[in-house]
RNA sequence: GCCCGGGUGGCGAAAUGGUAGACGCGGGGGACUUAAAAUCCCCUGGCCGAAAGGCCAUGCGGGUUCGAUUCCCGCCUCGGGCACCA
């Protein structure tokens, strides 16, 4: 860009330069430490959290860059309001991610993370993001993950950590175990192979124990309603009941089926069991004339892959050959088994009511079971025919139901528990969806989990003492077809004395889930330079909850739901005094590029560096800003960024041209408090790019005439334009004779006496059409704005006789009613 | 299939019951300039009309209301998430 200033006559003062004002403020912020606040002393406390970011080799997304400056802009408004704001960064490193790109690239984590991270700090430093430097942490610190695995200790202390067998993705190509968040429509995102599973021992998490808290909480908390929504689906809770069918022809077994139902309504309508195929007591119920099939069918699904099962919902299944007690009729149903019974969910049993379910009545077709109905709408009865299953309820009554024949669903379903519960066949529960948190990774780059396992004492946690357990250095990470992590190749490492009884004993060779990482981050950052503690105490009391969290919704369920149960469970386990982490949370939209989602694939990337260079960091920041509403996300459009930089000009022009001191043009004040107020609330809830058209609009009143702007009409414009363009301000409130930073100097106070107008323009409308307007003092009376009114030309020629109705509302509109 | 968002000028958008299109981009015209850039000013939803003015218009169809982009009912469509959850 061509250099403005040379153009300009000598006398003039010089043009904006965004570079070298830049460079000026963020050295000047460093110099004096700008940006780390006392947070043993300084009052009024407000903690802006920013959700920190994976440190790609690719550098700081755009994306980045608009989750980030919607931060800085809440925080560095809060410090103008008064607050001491505590701002920090960090980088959440460890994880499959970096892995897979070091081994693409060939270099070991350890030197590629460093290296991403350096360039992070040089590109957020060079957006103006208001952090404390000082607090910086990153998740692959020594000093930081000796205290996740502090965390798992204290979950494993309190009986929430346990290790079971489960099945995890396994890709045959890669051989490697892949995260779910790397199987996409069960294929393996890198080759494309069909996932398969593999059963593994694993730690666990107990998190479903929490899911009843975890919901309740829900319902007080100050967040966005789009993340509480997935929150509370991803939980799940379902209201319904728990039936025992007794196994046997006449029920004589001593077996149970203990089936998971919302429905327990329609028990009458259930005429046969299905157990899922691995369901622990599908070999005992099995009669041997069956065995073959059964085995068959079992050994078939175990090997299925997850797209097979996918993409495929065939019913299919195999009869056990026995049969249980229908604990309502008494009569017997046949026991099958199904993959479409799922062993995670519920008790890995249903009742089939092929009437009124959907899957039921599938399988019933397929396999010639029979089919009653059991509830009707209004217009059928107990013998209108079935073609489909029906799962209506409102407004349906149950039929062939014996006693209860008639009742509404609702009726039905606490008249049957009841019943049935008194014979201790029925129990009322609720069913969450949410599973146990499984957090082993069978990987390299993360930490490892602080176990040790023992020939004589068995599972022996690390002493807190012994804390952090190094991740080694392993030159050949990559993860073979053991299933087993690389680190148990590490034989110095692996092999371990027992921290109980001395003797040889070896390391849990799994690390820990990236998420275990980033649940408790805001919990350090206060204390980040702190190596005794984990997180110090009075720090925590004074800034935790954090104030205000501002952050993607694609974490709405995983590392929000999980923040929120560590939290939880440190408070349970009295290591900090509250049980919620985020005091206020809002989700913010994402960017795209012309309409199209930004990615690598499609090349339609666009690198802040560029355009920093560009157009300078306060433009940028402003531009993305402007895009659309925050809370919503917008669509970066290159060309329209000049608008913005054309803003910032004319505030520098109008800065620089004023000179005069004294009240102000009468006009041009009150749109100037008009301003303050809106900008003050629009910044409030978020509304930046509103915020940042109310001061372009302000900037057009104050430039439309051909006058010199008086200081007292632009000194409070330089604070509010300050959160988004912290540079430009510090460099115009210099100029303006101050020798503090602009984000001490406060924030404009609205006079609200100024903000009012004397006379308004009062809409007229005649059968709901606007007619006219008319000038009116704003609480002009009615009869006034009426005579007014009647005498424009345009309204009279509507209003022929006396009109029906007339609704005022006072300095706002009038509308007639003929 | 289920859940959550959207659909308004040429484009990004504003208005959450009260003058639809603020603000910005793009476009057109003009001033300044030898010229260009920059800057500044004016115009810019569609149709009819010389003008005054009128009519139409917020995805589609209904409804409530003096008045609906906004609230209610039914659909279409785009984006995101989940997916055999009993």
């Amino acid at each position: 860009m061509a250099d403005p200033t040379t153009s300009r006559a000598p006398e003039e003062a010089p043009g904006y330069d965004p570079t070298s004002v830049e460079r000026k403020w963020q050295d000047r912020w460093a110099q004096t430490r700008a940006n780390t606040p006392d947070l043993a002393k300084g009052g009024k406390p407000f903690y802006q959290l920013m959700m920190f970011p994976y440190p790609s080799a690719e550098g700081l997304h755009i994306g980045n860059l608009y989750a980030f400056t919607g931060n800085d802009i809440h925080g560095r408004f809060q410090r103008q309001r008064g607050h001491t704001v505590f701002q920090p960064f960090g980088y959440d490193a460890f994880g499959i991610h970096s892995e897979n790109y070091a081994l693409k690239v060939g270099v070991h984590p350890s030197e590629l993370i460093p290296r991403n991270i350096d360039n992070f700090r040089r590109q957020v430093h060079r957006a103006g993001l208001m952090i404390d430097w000082s607090k910086e942490l990153s998740t692959t610190d020594r000093a930081y993950y000796k205290w996740t695995q502090w965390i798992f200790l204290q979950l494993y202390h309190r009986g929430l950590a346990y290790k079971k067998r489960a099945s995890v993705n396994w890709c045959p190509t890669d051989k490697t175990v892949l995260a779910n968040e790397q199987v996409e429509g069960g294929v393996c995102e890198r080759c494309g192979t069909p996932v398969e599973q593999r059963l593994l021992e694993q730690w666990f998490f107990r998190i479903t124990d929490y899911a009843p808290r975890l919901l309740r909480n829900l319902d007080t908390m100050d967040w966005s309603s789009s993340t509480l929504t997935s929150q509370r689906n991803w939980i799940g809770a379902s209201e319904g009941a728990r039936l025992t069918f007794r196994v046997g022809d006449d029920g004589d077994s001593a077996d149970d089926i203990v089936v998971f139902t919302t429905r327990p309504d329609t028990i009458f309508g259930a005429t046969y069991l299905v157990l899922a195929p691995e369901h622990p007591l599908v070999d005992k119920v099995t009669r041997p004339e069956q065995r073959k099939a059964v085995d068959a069918y079992r050994a078939r699904s175990a090997k299925q892959d997850v797209v097979a099962r996918k993409t495929s919902k065939d019913k299919t299944g195999a009869f056990t050959g026995a049969t249980a007690i229908n604990p309502a009729t008494g009569r017997g149903v046949p026991i099958w088994i199904a993959d479409y019974v799922l062993m995670e969910y519920g008790t890995g049993a249903i009742m089939a009511v092929p009437g009124h379910d959907e899957r039921d009545f599938e399988f019933a077709t397929a396999f010639g079971l029979p089919i009653i109905r059991v509830v009707a709408g209004a217009d059928e009865n107990a013998d209108t025919p079935l073609e489909a299953a029906e799962s209506h309820v409102e407004g349906a009554r149950v039929v062939n139901s014996g006693e209860f024949d008639g009742l509404t669903v609702a009726d039905a379903n606490a008249r049957i528990v009841s019943w049935l519960g008194e014979r201790g066949a029925a129990k009322a529960v609720t069913t969450y969806r949410l599973h146990d948190w499984c957090i082993s990774r069978q990987r390299y780059w993360g930490p490892p989990i602080p176990i040790i396992y023992c020939e004589s004492c068995g599972t022996v946690p690390v002493p807190e003492k012994d804390l952090p357990v190094e991740l080694p250095f392993v030159e050949d990470f990559r993860p073979d077809d053991s299933g087993i992590s690389p680190l148990a190749r590490h034989a110095e490492w692996y092999h371990v004395p027992c921290p109980q009884c001395g003797k040889q004993a070896r390391r849990e060779t799994d690390v820990s889930d990236t998420f275990l990482d980033s649940a408790w981050y805001f919990l350090r950052y206060p204390s980040a330079d702190r190596d005794d503690v984990p997180f110090d105490k009075a720090l925590t009391k004074r800034w935790l909850p954090v104030t205000s969290y501002i952050g993607g919704n694609e974490h709405a369920v995983l590392h929000l739901l999980y923040s929120r149960f560590v939290t939880m469970v440190l408070h349970d386990a009295g290591l900090i005094d509250f049980e919620e982490p985020f005091a206020k949370f809002r989700a913010h939209g994402h960017i795209i590029r012309e309409g199209a989602k930004m990615s690598k694939t499609k090349g339609n990337v666009v690198t802040p560096d560029a355009l920093v260079d560009e157009w300078g960091a306060d433009t940028l920041r402003t531009y993305l800003m402007f895009l659309g509403p925050y809370e919503e996300g917008g669509d970066f459009r290159e060309r329209s960024i000049s608008g913005v930089k054309r803003l910032l000009d004319r505030v520098w022009a109008s800065v620089s041209d004023a000179r005069t001191a004294g009240q102000g043009d009468e006009v041009v004040m009150r749109k100037l408090h008009q301003t303050i107020a809106k900008v003050t609330d629009d910044i409030g809830r978020l509304s930046y790019n509103t915020a940042i058209a109310a001061m372009m609009e302000y900037v057009n009143v104050l430039r439309g005439h051909e006058r010199v702007p008086h200081r007292a009409e632009v000194e409070p414009l330089v604070q509010l334009l300050a959160p988004f363009a912290p540079h430009i301000a510090e460099e115009l409130w210099e100029t303006l004779g101050h020798t503090k930073s602009v984000f001490d100097s406060g924030w404009p106070e609205v006079d609200a006496a100024r903000v009012v107008e004397g006379t308004v323009k009062i809409a007229v409308q005649v059968n709901g059409k606007l007619r006219a307007t008319v000038d009116a003092t704003r609480d002009a009376p009615q009869d006034v704005v009426l005579q007014l009114a009647l005498a424009e030309a345009g309204v009279a020629r509507f209003v022929t006789g006396t009109p029906k109705k007339i609704i005022y509302v006072a300095g706002r509109l009038l509308s007639i009613v003929v």
